[in-house]
RNA sequence: GGCGCGGUACCCAAGUGGUAAGGGAGAGGUCUGCAAAACCUUUAUACGUGAGUUCGAUUCUCACCCGCGCCUCCA
């Protein structure tokens, strides 16, 4: 089944098939760096994730561009508030966004570029549109003319050409003789960085930096253009019409976007204060794989009501998962093999491909998957299940993880690789650290913690006080784990452990 | 006002013109030195309200109610 994927500009789920050979050309609008991004952020992230990594999935090439906006309003604003220059006060949130992605399990793409890196690419954009008539100057300041391009609004679905203008908008705040015209190129002001280019010195608006880059790296026109919703406009209205009118050619094929995170029946947004980045959820507890289902889980034209509640069901369901997987990958089965096993396994296959085959409905994608592993796990109890078995559903499980990422259980190492967790070495001592969650959830208490190898040592040890018979000292070493933060579960194929 | 998204069990959430996936929670059970965990079973005469079309609608049409978003910076 061909994938098939819902275009905002035609308003219609349409067969995907990338303009020119195998390869996929997208671009994502990335964070400005200002402040460290929020989950509601992450959301559209990772839907741009799953779709790339389904799209590879799929057997495409990807060539995906994310830029990360590093020059407007706040990053000047809060630059010049600490006393730091713009480069150097973007670096450090620049790091945090690379930091979150890999907590994220988010995919690197081929091409992560910073707005003021191609300022050049800009200038050159906004002199063709005025040398074609499409812009002016006005005051050092160069604008988009909207009467000048006809098609404006297509991707808005609204006639712009009968609204009234400068009724409403403060039209004197700036020299534009339209108050629907928007700014290519911004005046310097006092004190603020500037580039000096044909026009005068100043700096790029908001705009023009996603249709200069995006032509810069993937060409006039390419497969796919996401983002938020709350991107549809102006912004990429705006993106249309500057590169339309540049290259007389069609911009992009397909724009995808996602719909907002919720809170308290709110849009999750910085302007609100109603929000929680990754640092906050780690910090209370919560496990990054947890924030990735959660925000992958319900697909993404659909709002997404952010609850605790809901976190602790992600890794609620992350582990049923990781279960299933450990007991396919140690538990010991009779020889021999099942066909009617190994088809189920392939059924879920197929079906949790046709769920992201349509739209990337990663619901149904999920639903498939818990199939499988209710199904895996019957066979197993009634010892149905044979040692030829495993390949099929563990191959299903495989797949199945290239999109979702979540069954690595690595949470705790990437949370000591960035210094969310201290490693510690005494057991009877080690904080028993207790994080009250707004739902009343304990959280993983991830303050401290001990390595592999202490907690492989501890188990050895009260795999032979049982043995002995010595279950005072194996209780013993059972609740100081507890305290430390790791369970053990005895099962059929040996003790287990995992971290709160 | 314009444009868009949504209203499915206690919570989250798929889906279909022919009678409701999945996850969490709850309940029951299996396993176990104990415990925990795990696993299994189970939980909607019902899909916002009212009409209409139909042999039959949660699924189509119309109206209405409610929540959210965009229309200004915003993923």
């Amino acid at each position: 089944m061909p994938i098939r994927l819902y275009n905002t500009l035609t308003r219609q789920i349409e067969e995907f098939k990338p303009l020119e050979g195998n390869t996929v050309r997208m671009y994502t609008c990335g964070p400005t760096v200002y402040a460290y991004a929020h989950i509601g952020n992450f959301r559209t992230f990772l839907f741009q994730d799953v779709l790339r990594r389904y799209l590879k999935y799929a057997g495409y090439e990807i060539r995906h561009v994310v830029n990360l906006t590093d020059v407007d309003d706040n990053t000047i604003r809060n630059s010049q508030a600490e006393n730091v220059p713009l480069r150097a006060y973007t670096d450090k949130y620049i790091e945090a966004f690379l930091d979150d992605r890999q907590l994220l399990n988010l995919e690197e793409p081929e091409y992560l570029v910073r707005a003021t890196d191609c300022i050049p690419e800009m200038v050159q954009l906004i002199q063709k549109l005025v040398d074609k008539g499409f812009a002016y100057l006005s005051e050092g300041s160069v604008y988009f003319k909207v009467a000048a391009f006809p098609a404006y609004g297509q991707l808005t679905h609204v006639d712009f050409s009968g609204v009234r203008t400068g009724a409403r908008v403060d039209s004197d705040k700036y020299d534009k003789e339209n108050a629907r015209d928007f700014v290519l190129w911004k005046a310097a002001k006092e004190g603020e960085p500037f580039w000096e280019t044909p026009f005068g010195p100043g700096r790029p608006g908001w705009h023009i930096e996603c249709s200069a880059m995006s032509m810069k790296f993937l060409g006039e026109t390419f497969d796919i253009h996401s983002g938020g919703s709350d991107l549809i406009f102006p912004h990429h209205e705006n993106e249309i019409a500057q590169s339309e009118a540049a290259s007389g050619k069609p911009f992009v094929k397909v724009w995808m976007h996602s719909e907002h995170l919720i809170v308290n029946n709110e849009k999750m947004s910085k302007s609100l204060g109603n929000f929680y980045t990754l640092r906050d959820l780690i910090n209370k507890g919560y496990k990054p794989s947890a924030v990735r289902y959660l925000l992958v889980s319900v697909p993404h034209r659909k709002p997404l009501n952010f609850t605790f509640d809901g976190l602790h069901q992600a890794q609620q369901s992350i582990d049923r998962l990781r279960n299933f997987r450990f007991r396919l990958t140690k538990e010991s089965f009779p020889a021999g093999e099942s066909l009617t096993l190994q088809n189920r396994a392939h059924e879920a296959r197929q079906k949790f491909e046709a769920g992201l085959d349509d739209n990337l409905n990663t619901a149904e994608a999920l639903g498939a998957i818990f199939d499988m592993v209710r199904d895996g796990n019957t066979a197993m109890d009634r010892g149905e299940f044979r040692e030829g078995d495993r390949g099929a559903f563990l191959d299903t499980l495989e797949r199945w993880d290239r999109i979702f990422a979540v069954l690595e259980d690595d949470d705790h190492a990437k949370l000591v690789k960035f210094g969310f967790v201290k490693p510690s070495t005494a057991v009877d001592s080690a904080p028993v650290a207790v994080n009250e969650t707004g739902n009343g959830h304990q959280g993983a208490g991830l303050i401290e913690s001990l390595s592999d190898e202490e907690i492989e040592k501890l188990i050895a040890e009260r795999k032979a006080a049982r043995l002995g018979g010595n279950y005072a000292r194996s209780d013993e070493i059972r609740t100081n784990l507890l305290k430390a933060g790791v369970i053990l579960e005895d099962t059929k194929a040996g003790t287990r452990w995992k971290r709160k």
